[in-house]
DNA sequence: TATAGGCATACGACTCAGTGCAT
DNA sequence: CTGCACTGAGTCGTATGCCT
């Protein structure tokens, strides 16, 4: 009988999760079938289980024992075996228990830890859904073929077809270079909530509007009548399971969306059903929302990377992507939203806007989805989850895989307060202008470092044992020993990860650059190179579970002789070497000698390094890890000064670009004068935007955590006794206003402000004037003269001025 | 539910010497 | 002459955000 009507499924896995039915879990795998279908795949024979270390000083089987004896009836103990393994890559014998319930594992890990012969428990912190995935090597986005009999669909899931698993499952080769989001469905969508100059509260604030769209689809607008929105949200819910997504993309969704939608829902008594499960959307990992069965993917996560925007709204980061530019849509600020609302007039502008933020977050998940759905295949981690995680727990998922396939148990994380060590090399710079410079990178050098040194938790050598110093590599200035061989945990992975990388790249030259298939080869080399990158850093956090202090600290020491040696190199051939900073070097660009030294790194250090980009003019101060650069093309770089800052006003920034394109341009310091003066003038004058006085700093911490006084906490505080709620992580926008008090008594929200009140004063002397002489200054340009009435400063300033 | 250390910079808080003024 | 408030220079700590 069993296995009789058995067929095989191909499916892409989306998502994982559990249900209990009565007291036994079942694994539920969401897929989408290579006919189109929507499936879930149960799995009702695994079971939870952790791992039991031994001190040694009790007998494994009578410890065994005493495990069995700790069972409960609500989840009784299934199994204690005795099982080999490896641990920071030493051979242990260890315990694995398991037991039904998945909730009950954090209670036995508790029992298991005050029996006496018990060193440590081992991997009873992964989530249940996750250890499924991982022991059974299934990663979201991939496709595959899994034998499977099919069920009936039950109660309350909104699929196509169920099955059960009954046999392998294996991952389908032929579709690896597939694109994982053909044939997905898509929706975005956005909410607007009535309030007017103060946070909306969900117990009395309704939504107002609901936008959304179907990839390829119209926007539409759900809307309430006048405030009553108990219609809008069951309108949703309705639509959201017509249109059925796979992804459901949004805008600081997890954060605003979904928890007033939860709970604005209850208030109104709808059943905010919008999963294939009928339950409601869950908070659940890293701060991000679960909607069952399908992948709620939060673009704001994806807009933490851009560094280059600083204000994270999503009319910022739709206009820097070009996805839907600022003067091309309508803006509104979120406090007018109730005006808009109430003024008959206005509506239909409401409606325009949230239009607009539908469109644009459409836009902004074409433009992140790609690379999302890639890093999600590498890490292992599904869609919804990998964005929201951080940098560190992306790498450890896949570690922790890779653990298992090694046999190494999973290390747990442990509370440390560990000092710093020493990091990378930053040179002097030499200050002035320069010409015709070439910037000399290494390319990934800690993880090469790691690679080559053998560098890890388990190859380390550790006090009490000993080691010829043939068979270790010693890290220079601190003394670190790593064996070289075998190859170690990280060595393994980084290897595989290069490698991959390295096929990727060959794979991306036989596909034009604006194929499909080039760009989706290069996304996946990205989310490689992102992973293999974070593996030096992850050593040194001390939430790691692999942490290796030492051997974070041997990467930086290996990495700071070997720049040294390369500068000694480029000494040697009479490179002059300009400026310097962690693995990158700028020398005069003599090609000649340039190629040179590249020979040596390569040939005598065993590291690649190439001509990252070639200035034709880069200008220093005396500062490290500031210059600005006149690429061969013609564009400006600016790097560390106040104009690639969050932190300094627009108008300053600004200024301080223009003068340094000025200077490096056209060489004239007289022009970058009068146009500093010029400047000056005009904001004295009140022609300058107020939204270019506007300076923002994040907020890290309640405000009334702070132990400095501070304009952005001041003005933070202003907006709490408001009715604005602002959490650690807001940025604050403020305005410098007049008065006579410390600069933190003075700063106002920017729109609590009025022009008037504005100190021009303080954005003369405090902003645009240092920001434009932090590069005039090594001209001879003064305050004086930025500042002075005249084209020169008169007898009557100096006189004014008294000194 | 923090990848790392190195660095520049602003500003508040504080110390301390010098100064002016009332007593 | 003493005592005290005030001022400016200098130093230190806090805070933020950048670079690689």
């Amino acid at each position: 009988m069993k296995g009789s009507d058995a067929t095989l499924l191909s499916f892409q896995l989306l998502d994982v999760s559990y249900e209990m039915r009565g007291s036994t879990p079942v694994i539920i795998l969401w897929g989408r079938g290579a006919d189109g279908s929507r499936v879930v795949v149960f799995y009702g024979e695994f079971r939870p289980y952790f791992y039991v270390l031994p001190d040694g000083s009790v007998g494994l089987d009578q410890l065994a024992a005493m495990i069995r004896r700790l069972s409960r009836p609500s989840s009784p103990i299934l199994s204690v075996e005795r099982v080999r393994r490896r641990f920071i890559g030493r051979e242990v014998e260890a315990l694995k228990v398991t037991t039904l319930v998945p909730a009950s594992v954090r209670e036995y890990r508790e029992a298991v830890r005050r029996l006496g012969g018990v060193r440590d428990v081992l991997e009873a912190d992964i989530p249940f859904a996750l250890r499924f995935i991982i022991d059974f090597n299934l990663y979201p986005m991939r496709w595959y073929v899994a034998e499977v009999r099919e069920v009936a669909v039950p109660h309350g899931y909104s699929v196509d077809r169920a099955y059960t698993l009954s046999g392998d499952i294996r991952e389908d080769e032929t579709r690896i270079q597939e694109d994982p989001l053909k044939g997905l469905r898509v929706m975005a969508f956005d909410i607007e909530v009535y309030s007017k100059m103060r946070t909306p509260d969900p117990k009395k604030d309704p939504v107002i509007m609901i936008g959304l769209q179907q990839a390829g689809g119209e926007i539409e607008i759900l809307e309430a009548e006048d405030r009553s929105d108990k219609k809008v949200i069951a309108g949703f819910v309705e639509r959201v399971k017509s249109i059925d997504p796979d992804v459901i993309v949004g805008y600081n969704q997890n954060r605003f969306d979904w928890p007033y939608l939860v709970e604005r829902a209850r208030v109104l008594g709808v059943k905010l059903a919008v999963g294939r499960r009928s339950v409601e959307p869950q908070p659940g990992l890293y701060g991000h929302y679960s909607v069952s069965g399908r992948l709620n993917v939060d673009l704001l996560d994806f807009a933490e990377e851009l560094h280059e925007v600083k204000v994270k709204t999503l009319e910022e980061v739709a206009d820097y992507l070009g996805v839907v530019k600022i003067g091309e849509r309508v803006t509104l600020e979120w406090w007018q939203i109730g005006e808009y609302w109430d003024d008959p007039s206005k509506r239909e502008i409401l409606r325009k806007y949230l239009r607009d933020d539908v469109r644009s977050t459409m836009g902004l998940a074409e433009k992140f989805l790609p690379f999302g759905a890639e890093l999600s295949q590498v890490s292992g981690l599904p869609l919804d989850q990998v964005m929201a995680a951080s940098v560190g727990f992306r790498l450890e998922w896949r570690l922790i895989r890779e653990a298992a396939k090694l046999g190494e148990l999973v290390p747990n994380r442990v509370e440390r307060s560990e000092g710093r060590y020493a990091g990378a090399i930053v040179l002097r710079p030499k200050p002035g202008v320069h010409e015709d410079i070439a910037v000399l990178d290494f390319a990934s050098m800690y993880p090469n470092i790691m690679v080559k040194y053998n560098v890890g938790p388990d190859t380390l050598v550790r006090p009490g044992e000993e080691y010829g110093e043939e068979e270790v590599y010693t890290a220079p200035e601190v003394g670190h020993k790593f064996r070289k061989s075998p190859p170690g945990f990280f060595k393994k992975i980084l290897e595989r990860f290069l490698s991959w990388r390295r096929q990727i790249r060959s794979e991306m030259k036989k596909h034009p650059p604006d194929s499909p298939e080039y760009k989706l080869l290069d996304e996946r080399q990205k989310a490689i190179k992102l992973l293999a990158n974070a593996s030096y850093g992850y050593m040194g956090w001390p939430h790691a579970r692999w942490y290796c202090r030492e051997c974070a600290e041997a990467v930086t020491a290996w990495g700071r002789s070997i720049i040294r040696t390369a500068i000694r190199k480029a000494g040697e051939l009479g490179l002059e070497v300009i400026y310097g900073d962690t693995d990158s070097l700028f020398v005069k660009n003599d090609p000649e000698k340039v190629e040179r030294l590249i020979r040596f790194v390569e040939e005598e250090l065993g590291f690649d390094i190439k001509v990252d980009k070639v200035y034709r003019r880069v200008f220093f101060t005396e500062a490290k890890k500031r210059y600005v650069g006149l690429t061969v093309d013609g564009k400006i770089d600016v790097v560390g000064f106040e104009a690639v800052r969050g932190d300094w006003s627009e108008l300053a920034k600004e200024t301080q670009f223009k003068v340094a394109e000025i200077v490096l341009k056209t060489g004239s310091v007289d022009e970058a004068v009068d146009y500093v003066r010029n400047i000056i003038e005009k904001l004295r004058r009140g022609q300058v935007d107020m939204r270019k006085l506007v300076i923002w700093k994040t907020l890290t911490r309640p405000p009334s955590m702070y132990e400095a006084r501070q304009p952005h906490v001041t003005a933070a505080l202003l907006m709490e006794r408001a009715g604005i709620k602002v959490e650690p992580g807001a940025k604050i926008g403020y305005v410098v206003t007049k008065g006579s008090g410390p600069l933190y008594t003075r700063a106002k929200p920017y729109f609590m402000a009025s022009k008037e009140e504005v100190d021009v004063e303080y954005y003369v002397d405090k902003q645009v004037v240092p920001a434009a002489l932090r590069i005039l200054q090594y001209f001879g340009v003064t305050e004086k003269r930025l500042k002075g009435g005249g084209r020169q400063s008169t007898l009557l300033d100096f006189m004014r001025r008294g000194k």
